[in-house]
DNA sequence: ATAACAATACCAAGTTTTAGGTATTTTTAT
DNA sequence: ATAAAAATACCTAAAACTTGGTATTGTTAT
């Protein structure tokens, strides 16, 4: 009973891509059936192609992988997503199982276990890679709080990572200056941050 | 004439090392004697086999590559090494030059041009490749600014992503808020910023 | 429908940052 | 030795952020 379950491997790091394919070859139940570095590419592949299993990055400059996840599970449910990540914060593990996805693996982890993970995914049984050095914002008592943030929210957060003041972003998007200063005392509320310097920080670590 | 170059790959994240170790192993003038997670792991190493050439990320948790670079090729600078880096930014280009490394590929490029990128380096010629999309700071006037920092400056720096206020960085430093304020001052004229906000992503976004 | 959330707007006091300086001491490199 | 760079310290005024509120109008989910 040899199973051949078809991947996609969806990671703007070609080099990354490369290697996994590889990493896959070794065995001879997955077939990597194509690679692609943006949504795009990937929506494009998906017109022809019909994968069991998509190996999707978080972080690809431009996209944000775990929306495109929840747009993936939305249209096409069969398709298992593991997600791949080089964050090891807690917070973004949870932020995954939020998007819907199957399972989640830490680029830290080795082949052997991506090869494992993908066994016990396309068996049914979701897995999530427990971050080792989790050091980041362990603080949190074990929960992410971003994904209690509104759309508006998010755009906010995007306009203090440029460094604008809230007068300016006011401006940009001709709303009074007073609205801007609610949503950013909303954000750190919500976050549990005691600055916008913080927020900046968690950001990046957790991709925002 | 088959050369037989032995390369040492230095990379937290365990499965682009394993890719990579693949990739490499396809070509049979190529062989991966070892894979270490940090510095320490690579230190030890090299105590007992010497490689032709490194293949080293610069972000890793807690180890900064650049720096580990400038070390390597102080004591021993008949090594070769390959910075591998997930930035596309020109500035981190620019920094690893500075670092006395032998070329840099970011890890967009694809396996045929780290093979490629390989056999340059080891028969004598420097290859930086450049990045695809150096979208951002490329105001910068195609140089880094962050080689202008000082040790000092780049502790600051440290905790400013903290969100630590001037007052409460001084008390950590045992120095003067003045000292302090003058640092970032200093920091954000170096750099070319307008404020501690785009300092943080600056600083997430070129790796300080 | 109705409760909860999102987005909007306003006020005020206190803190921090920003931008313009000047200036001394210590360290580093030629 | 000596010039350059780094690290230190101080001053001020304006701008921005922080924190504590309150409050109205949409939107969404049960």
């Amino acid at each position: 009973m040899k199973e051949n379950y078809k991947v996609i491997i969806v990671d703007d790091h070609q080099l990354f891509a490369d290697g996994m394919v590889r990493i896959l070859a070794d065995e001879d139940d997955f077939e990597v059936i194509g690679i692609c570095n943006n949504s795009t590419e990937l929506y494009h592949m998906l017109n022809n192609h019909k994968p069991d299993l998509i190996m999707l990055d978080i972080q690809m400059g431009g996209t944000n992988g775990l929306e495109l996840c929840c747009d993936l599970k939305k249209t096409m449910p069969q398709i298992k997503v593991i997600l791949i990540s080089m964050f090891e914060s807690i917070n973004v593990v949870n932020e995954g199982k939020n998007s819907g996805a199957n399972g989640y693996i830490p680029k830290t982890t080795d082949a052997a276990l991506v090869k494992k993970s993908i066994r016990e995914v396309m068996e049914g049984r979701d897995i999530f890679v427990k971050p080792i050095n989790s050091e980041t914002k362990v603080d949190l008592e074990g929960g992410s709080y971003a994904f209690l943030l509104s759309k508006r929210e998010r755009e906010i957060i995007l306009y203090i990572k440029k460094g604008f003041t809230s007068k300016a972003t006011a401006e940009e998007l001709n709303i009074s200056q007073f609205t801007v200063d609610t949503h950013r005392k909303n954000i750190l509320k919500k976050l549990k941050l005691n600055s916008l310097k913080e927020l900046i920080s968690y950001a990046y670590e957790n991709n925002l």
